[in-house]
DNA sequence: TTCAGGCCATAGCTAAATGCTATCCATCAC
DNA sequence: GTGATGGATAGCATTTAGCTATGGCCTGAA
């Protein structure tokens, strides 16, 4: 435990700099008792003078004294930036993706990124919307992408992207044979659902506002599990996401189809802990995310 | 003026180093709220947080609070080198020397000093004894080299070379026939002393305490002026320092003969002021000292 | 020599900062 | 719900820092 105190330090360098405990007293604007008893406590306490005192005369700096006051300004300066203008280091920014975007998402990014001048370095977090969630609100990482499916008032949301709900189907399925689709064409058929976060309830809620009952028959644990559920023709999946490819898991074709309701088309936001002032490189990130093409056109909604 | 204090930093890291208030607290021995008051002092003085509170759950760092606290932990371990192992920077030592002694040791000395490893840097200083005390006890001279004519209590000083007094008289001089003489020699001759510090009191002093009565013709500004005054024949010379010249700046010839009486030498001293604790260099060069030969081997008095 | 002025140290007091105990509030686990 | 955990707040006591007044020591001028 260091016992010495900033004043103290500033006090000796004023001191040494003035070349006198009076002239400093009249500079620091204290009273010329305060210095002379910060000095001499400060010496004490470093078990060696810093100062040589002359009866009557004017105090002069030791050749101790002359080395450690060197290396107190230069430590004391080091302070003043830290305060004055805080360090603005490019360190890795912990940006977090919400597990089921980031097979599309993260890698283009990391790769724009890292392109960027000066780099935009990116630790990546690959996890669930819960887990998101707390991550964002214990400081773990710093942004999240993300669909908002019930951050709290805690989280700024910046919108980077929209997607419009897809339905999954066998290839075979009836409805495969239209190139889109409305709400109305799903009610009465098995769903699908991912059971991430607040998608569900969304998902119900996208019906609702519409006026239409869906018949919610399962509920995956993931977004490869619906696609598998909808491919053995156990219902329709529905989702915001769409990998590429065109079979599941297990093998069996699908196919993907727009739904193009008005309104059902879902915002993909970069979420923030609004009480975490952003890091430089994150700021950098976010001003770069405008700048990239996040997703195939195919699967953005048209503005 | 920085109104931060080193104790806020030290409880800001160790609060991010525990992960959280209460195991902090612990570690520094205080107790939970004067951490937490810190904390919010400090940040309230910073102007931003460093730490997401989240209710009932412990505190984690901002990402602004990562780089801030990385930055003071590296400002606080700087801090501790300071106060515990004191700079050692091998900066260049003020070396006062007396000015009648100067041109005979300065020149080989510094070489030398410049020839060790690590170099020891001198930063000479070459006046008269007064002004030498003068600047050892202001501190503007870590260390001279001088004999020691009168230096006050509160100067250490280490003998380094002693020498024999030496008379210098004019070459035709009767006393210039004998290679040494004793002090009794000079009884009734005409003395010229130079006027440097107590050498004057000096002098007389080595007569008295041999029971003899010296007879100081005159006060001689210089040594050059003493040996210009004995060539001229206007009394004999008496001196500790010899140039190797056998002759006065005004072209006369001079003989320098040593005396031998016991007690009558006298010793070159390194004195350092006693409240000013030597620098890494000066130790260097106390410690170098003993092994040069100061001095031509025929100016030393044989051990 | 003496006296005024400059420089620093000390003493005594006051005010502010610092820390402690006790308590409260929110969340989480059961 | 209830207790446990983790942090914030309030009130009080102690320590610390600063100020005014004063004293000692030296220097330079009268």
């Amino acid at each position: 435990m260091l016992s010495i105190t900033i004043r103290q330090l500033e006090y000796a360098v004023a001191v040494a700099q003035a070349g006198g405990v009076t002239l400093a007293a009249e500079r620091l604007h204290v009273s010329q008792p305060a210095l002379s008893v910060a000095l001499s406590t400060l010496e004490a306490q470093i078990g060696k003078p810093l100062f040589l005192r002359r009866p009557g005369g004017p105090i002069a700096v030791t050749s101790f004294g002359r080395g450690f006051l060197d290396e107190a300004e230069r430590i004391l300066s080091d302070l003043a930036r830290l305060t004055a203008d805080p360090p603005a280091s490019m360190a890795p920014v912990a940006l977090g993706c919400f597990e089921d975007l980031a097979p599309m998402i993260l890698a283009p990014l990391i790769a724009r990124a890292g392109a960027a001048r000066p780099v935009i370095a990116i630790t990546p977090h690959i996890c669930g919307f819960e887990a998101l969630a707390a991550d964002l609100a214990q400081g773990r990482i710093e942004m999240a992408i993300s669909y908002d499916l019930g951050f709290d008032s805690s989280v700024e949301r910046q919108e980077i992207a929209r997607l419009a709900p897809h339905a999954v189907m066998a290839a075979d399925h009836p409805l495969a044979a239209r190139s889109t689709l409305l709400l109305a064409d799903l009610v009465g058929e098995p769903l699908v659902l991912a059971d991430q976060g607040l998608s569900i309830a969304h998902m119900r809620a996208l019906f609702t506002r519409a006026g239409l009952s869906p018949d919610i028959a399962w509920r995956a644990h993931s977004l490869e599990m619906m696609r598998s559920f909808a491919a053995n023709r156990l219902g329709v999946g529905l989702t915001y996401t769409r990998p590429a490819s065109d079979h599941s898991y297990d093998g069996r074709p699908l196919v993907t189809r727009p739904i193009r309701d008005a309104g059902a088309d879902e915002p993909i936001v970069l979420a923030r802990n609004a009480a975490n002032p952003p890091s430089a490189t994150a700021e950098a990130l976010a001003a770069l995310l405008p700048q990239i093409a996040l997703l195939p056109s195919s699967v953005l909604i048209p503005r």
